[in-house]
DNA sequence: CTTAGTGCAAAGTCTTTGCAGCCTA
DNA sequence: TAGGCTGCAAAGACTTTGCACTAAG
């Protein structure tokens, strides 16, 4: 039942989340949130699953699940979806968007951002009278050790 | 039992790949193609049972499952996941491509190219030695009718 | 006759929910 | 004592598979 040390920032962007909607940091969500952080970006549940039961094989995927939606409303996760099955949640920015490249080989993501990409999505929103809340942009292919 | 007319672009595409599998053009398929083109352009596999069923209430939902993944390799059909519930097969355009905007108030799904965001994507790929195959870009949003 | 195609029911996956016990304020 | 919190098992939604029957060359 080792607890990691703490990534300060998240831990308490969730603990004042939780504290505002009546609820607390417990031990399970701890551990969940310290194996998600230290993991790599881009995490499914299963391995995140996995990672945390090396930590405290008490911990269910049930919980898992429930705290995986709880980091996704305080704004710590966010969840996407590259192919049919590989849908992913990865550590939030807060602000600065970026977009994905996924290499359909060896499944890894890289992140890029952008800004003449993002004003011209602006622009064609607005030629539409369209009004973004947010988008999402994912280029498929072979990454530079793939090809 | 009534056939409607096909729209023969597709049907001899279809026709075609699944000949070169050796496979055939058979009644359901027939029924399905139909339905399909004739529908709005996103449809959930829900939505096209539902209306193939009511051109023959025999066709089942497992041979739409089948079907759309015929019609997928095909290349008349495509697969796109907007929200969580909401993965959705349009026809394909062949080779020119679009993005999406998606408003999460109606659902309603509409299209647009815009060249130069796509040669910038060709760029972005470029600085990080990515080769693009492919790539997905959605707008999340309201459309001008729901805001 | 042989092979593909089909519907049905069963099995699989992934995710959520109901519930009883637990823990903490 | 009252809430939230948790694990377990069951239920759900969506999709695929096994199988026996049918259809077509």
């Amino acid at each position: 039942m080792k607890v990691m040390a703490p990534h300060n920032k998240e831990f308490n962007i969730l603990d004042d989340y939780l504290r505002s909607v009546g609820q607390f940091l417990t031990h399970p969500r701890k551990v969940i949130l310290e194996t998600f952080l230290e993991m790599d970006r881009h995490v499914s549940i299963k391995d995140l699953c996995l990672n945390v039961k090396k930590v405290d094989s008490q911990i269910s995927q049930t919980t898992v699940y429930r705290t995986m939606k709880l980091f996704v409303a305080a704004g710590i996760a966010s969840e996407n979806e590259f192919s049919d099955d590989r849908k992913l949640f990865e550590k939030s920015h807060g602000k600065e968007h970026h977009d994905h490249m996924f290499c359909t080989n060896c499944k890894r993501v890289a992140e890029f951002h952008h800004e003449p990409i993002e004003r011209l999505q602006e622009e064609v929103a607005r030629e539409h009278l369209f009004v973004i809340n947010n988008h999402r942009m994912t280029l498929f292919g072979l990454c530079s050790e793939c090809h």
